[in-house]
DNA sequence: TAAATATTTTAGATTTGTCTAAAATTTAAT
DNA sequence: ATTAAATTTTAGACAAATCTAAAATATTTA
């Protein structure tokens, strides 16, 4: 009973909406996956059937465990995926999603085992985001969102929450890359807006928007 | 204007037969993608429309040109990838094949490029089979069907006619594998068996049939 | 060459995933 | 607490790719 590329589709964009909220509605779906939510609604059915998610009708719907673990199945394709691309073939970090969606369905266990071990395993992908293990597992966090860094501490940018050409011209306008190490100097309570050391040398002022879409790991200074 | 992966399975698989004969036939297609001669028929109507090929009701079909340079496109893409799984991935030249037949209708020209240099731009895939290059060129084959061999000259099992695991297990059972060198020493008119000195060790003896579906490479002695 | 056989095509269904328009239900607003 | 608005579901249709059974055409055989 191998899943269909639009039944996997509908499971991961469950997956990933049912992160902000517990339950999921249809026209987020919909909108997500540019459909109709007549459609969202015949596939909710069929994955009900298929006992991957709790769904009353009207009344919103999740994946159950089962369906989580599925969804993390695709999640981990798709991330290794984007890391061969990138690690491998030389794309750029902005170019592999559209491959990487194609990618992620195609069925073999074994081809995605022999591709982490190829690409040594890798935990994060380019764009820093988990890489699920083949049991499901994410790898422990120790990434914490830019605006709940702590003041005047070194920390690297490890994840970039977007992958929105929009946001990635503003990155790189303010210098910004994965790897950059920054230190937040002052945070702005009316605006919610951040001055950020970047690389040691200069300083950037970033919206609140773009800071709640950027990752940061503490830099630990050698402790012991 | 993408071809979905069923209408580039039978594209393919019309090549390939159109090979042999020039005309080919719906029967043929139908057991060779295990499917019913009606299907086929539908989607011969829909590859005409689509000036892939020329067609006429009862009358047998073939490619056109732009239809044979989809063809080998896609050849290129499925070759590509066994290269990739075999040198790359620790797969088994006879484990490729299922996981190759989904790969290749993976849509992304800059993919499969950057994939062909990442592996050195490979002439030949794991079978020995030539891969097209980008504008749909074959690599000049410098090999031979084994049946046209002549007598006492050294050759290199250079591809495989087949991937069928009984073929496989034959050519195991006569130490028999790609880069062997071999000698043809007789050939016997009766059946048309061929006794073979493999490795300039042992010597077997092999049917017509399996002969047909080997190919040689004359190693040249330094000559100059 | 006429009948028997084989091949191919048509006709009509089926499944999957989608759509639009209308109906049902829930939520928000007055 | 009704009414209005938004959301969700149903109903019915469609395209792609497949099927079976029957009809049309070609080929072979006697």
């Amino acid at each position: 009973m191998p899943f269909s590329a639009a039944e996997e589709n509908y499971i991961k964009t469950i997956f990933q909406l049912q992160a902000n909220e517990d339950l999921v509605n249809t026209n987020a779906v919909a909108a997500s996956l540019q459909t109709s939510a007549a459609s969202v609604t015949d596939m909710l059915k069929k994955l009900k059937l298929k006992k991957l998610l709790v769904y009353e009708k009207y009344k919103g719907f999740k994946l159950n465990n089962e369906g989580k673990k599925k969804a993390l199945d695709i999640i981990r394709k798709h991330r290794l995926w984007e890391t061969f691309l990138v690690n491998k073939l030389q794309f750029k970090w902005d170019e592999v999603h559209e491959v990487a969606e194609q990618l992620e369905h195609i069925h073999s266990t074994k081809l995605i085992d022999h591709l982490a071990d190829f690409l040594g395993n890798p935990q994060f992908d380019p764009h820093g985001d988990p890489i699920p293990d083949s049991e499901g597992k994410l790898p422990a966090l120790t990434q914490i969102n830019l605006t709940k860094f702590p003041l005047n501490t070194l920390g690297e940018i490890s994840s970039v929450g977007s992958q929105s050409s929009d946001m990635l011209t503003l990155l790189r306008h303010k210098n910004i890359e994965l790897g950059s190490l920054v230190i937040v100097k002052q945070v702005f309570p009316f605006d919610g807006s951040i001055d950020l050391k970047i690389n040691h040398k200069i300083l950037v002022n970033i919206s609140a928007k773009l800071a709640a879409h950027l990752f940061v790991k503490q830099i630990e200074y050698e402790s012991k």
